[in-house]
DNA sequence: GCGACAACTTGCGTGCACGCAATTTTGCGT
DNA sequence: ACGCAAAATTGCGTGCACGCAAGTTGTCGC
């Protein structure tokens, strides 16, 4: 790897990190954008070359290293990828809707993956409806933790949430598109042919 | 209904047509959003009482008017939803990347009804996966959209995309949900119980 | 080494979103 | 008609995202 991408990926981490070192100390609502960048000893308008809003260092610190892995059934690896150990700075992305809101949005990051490992797995398939079934997917995942962001905040007692374990809501969010996936992904019987590219260009 | 009712949709009214106004005459990139607020008659601060972004009063001030009638299958529904006459104020929102992002982002409002027509065709769904299966039609609705917005704006005669009409767009890219869409409401073979909501919480 | 070129950083200026508090407008009971 | 409480509008101040045009630093062929 040459010196640049090197230099590149230790400011990013630097970035990352004295962002939750801040949001950590003082709250995330105490932290300016100036505050990082003088922590991470670059310029404010750097700051902005590699994170296009404040909250994206944050949840990338908190975030950090995690990577998405398509090695199994695509629900369990959404659900796999959301279960590992939670660091204790978690509790961070609860504390601002534009935290949560930040954080929902990375589930964009597996949608990447996903779309690679249907094509993989179900070469048949039309480009457009795997990318559409990944955003589908991702679109569940979000609404899931939404939701266990909300349950997880909710001061509340007046409304019951009856709100799970993320992992339990993720497979209860994903369980509807269930036909959907095993459709794809089966050698396909005689109904419903749902997606296959076609062999020509129709006229 | 009430005076301020009316005052505050003829406000809003008022803000969506300048703004379209404006961004035909000069070009979306050259409009203010003091220039929205003054032709509209209202101050600068007031716009951002009812749009949130610059964005957003012109696709209002393209897309006015329509709303999503959950009136018939859902994949029809979404169709035809994006079938009726484009007016010719469209080609606007091809102009900017951040006037397509925010075209593309008003499929979520569909999915408000989707839900509502998803329980109510469908009662005993866990409300959860309704609205996941509901974020999960709009993220494939906004698949679509983006690559027909795309390939409407490619000016490289390079790559060749294979885009076809929206409608037809739509249904590639919502096709792989057919299945998830039929087993929700089918009264449900034998195989694979989707999402039923259970009795009662588990212990 | 060295020079040219590309990539990264930085300061500056502009436009934008939004919290807050003061002010005006509306709805309604009397 | 009157006055009061709720709601909407407005000005102001702050912080933020980003285009642009220098300056600085790594990279590569020679």
């Amino acid at each position: 790897m040459s010196l640049r991408e090197r230099k590149k990926q230790a400011t990013r981490e630097a970035l990352r990190t004295a962002a939750l070192r801040l949001a950590l100390e003082r709250g995330p609502e105490n932290v300016r954008v100036d505050d990082i960048a003088e922590a991470a000893g670059v310029s404010p308008r750097t700051y902005n070359n590699y994170f296009s809003s404040r909250e994206e260092a944050i949840v990338a610190g908190v975030t950090a290293g995690r990577l998405f892995a398509a090695d199994r059934p695509v629900v369990d690896a959404v659900v796999a990828h959301y279960t590992e150990p939670a660091p204790e700075a978690f509790m961070l992305l609860m504390r601002s809707p534009a935290l949560r809101a930040c954080y929902a949005d990375t589930v964009t990051a597996i949608e990447g993956p996903l779309v690679a490992a249907i094509v993989a797995r179900a070469p048949d398939v039309d480009p457009l409806a795997a990318e559409a079934l990944a955003a589908a997917v991702g679109a569940a995942a979000r609404v899931a933790i939404r939701h266990w962001l909300r349950a997880a905040t909710e001061p509340l007692p007046g409304i019951v949430v009856p709100a799970g374990s993320l992992p339990d809501l993720l497979r209860a969010a994903l369980a509807p598109l269930r036909p959907a996936l095993d459709a794809l992904f089966s050698p396909d019987g005689a109904a419903a042919p749902p997606a296959r590219r076609a062999a020509a260009p129709g006229p």
